[in-house]
DNA sequence: AGTATAGGTGAACGTTCGTACACCTGTCAA
DNA sequence: TTGACAGGTGTACGAACGTTCACCTATACT
């Protein structure tokens, strides 16, 4: 039962669409559709995917999203709680404008007192005008870097959040190519 | 052109499920399927999405993922390289085991020198054993709570990475209730 | 003026889709 | 011993699928 859910899960994530009744008696082994037709609707009921109107398999927020529970202090909730908690997908969550969007890695540690460590990765978007407080992706002295972004006197300027740091004023203009929408991190 | 693309990836954002033929031809006011025919497959020409061996359409990379354009230090990539990058669902690359995996918002600043901050989103997983150096969700004195899993002489104990706080020494054994994978922050 | 060509219509095709119904087991409780 | 039932097989069916072909514009280029 639980192995049947796995498979389909992996077949998901593998081809990005769920399979067809035909793909998952292959996959399964069974001989019928029907016993595909009444596995799919018991499955179903146990909420592990949805059907659309045109009866075809569409994933569901168990199925490719993540429970969010809510804050720390609360801890984790009983089973029977468990059924009402949100569920949210991080790419959804993390990405407002999937166009302009790109991701870049971190190097060094001028942003560590924003929580912002070597290694992490920022999530980054493009032509957007920076407003002062924002981290921002800026060129100075043609290499390239990440600092939060100051206006005093009408005059752009670099701040980094690590006091070893100086702050940058740049002679021409600033050239801020990106803005910091995020960060993610894994251990 | 551009719409048509935007569209078609709304109707995936939304449903879950790459559109038919026929669905594309309603949603974008065409009148034969072979104009849609003929629209997808230049769209697939141009890489914005795939066909399987069905001829049902897949999302692709440029679809569905986030391009990942190496170090902050080395800014963008000029529009030739650019095809050249990698990309990457920030949802796989977080998350290992899917069916252990929550979220929980973290309140408080006691992890704030390990980039943890207050409203932070954490990815945690249950039922994984600790390892000494890990941050875990762990129960103490009926409250929950996120530290520095430590281990000495034999005996588990806690440590915040915020020199305002303690260490905690349980009486009793400690209740890990998970481990922490991940952080996200949303700007 | 003539002609490719990109982009659309409309009808037809064989295939695959999800669904339905009848039937065949084994298991387990009454 | 019987009967209900969960779970599987096999067949059938209409609808929807992706694909193909012939044809119809406009537009742009020679």
């Amino acid at each position: 039962m639980e192995t049947y859910k796995n498979k389909i899960l992996e077949f998901y994530r593998q081809s990005r669409r769920m399979p067809s009744y035909a793909e998952i008696m292959a996959m399964l082994g069974f001989k019928s559709k029907n016993a595909v037709y009444k596995l799919v609707n018991k499955l179903i009921g146990e909420g592990v995917f949805d059907k659309d109107s045109r009866g075809r398999l569409v994933p569901n927020a168990l199925f490719s999203e993540v429970p969010m529970l809510g804050l720390v202090e609360a801890g984790f909730p009983t089973a029977a709680e468990e059924e009402l908690v949100d569920t949210m997908s991080l790419d959804d969550y993390l990405i407002d404008n999937k166009e302009a969007t790109y991701l870049l890695e971190v190097k060094g540690d001028s942003m560590i007192d924003a929580g912002i460590q070597e290694g992490d990765l920022v999530i980054v978007e493009r032509g957007r005008e920076p407003k002062p407080g924002n981290i921002v992706i800026a060129e100075v002295d043609g290499g390239w870097t990440m600092k939060y972004y100051r206006v005093t006197n009408g005059r752009a300027w670099l701040e980094a959040a690590n006091p070893r740091y100086g702050p940058i004023h740049p002679e021409q203009e600033l050239k801020v190519a990106a803005i910091v929408k995020g960060v993610v991190r894994k251990y």
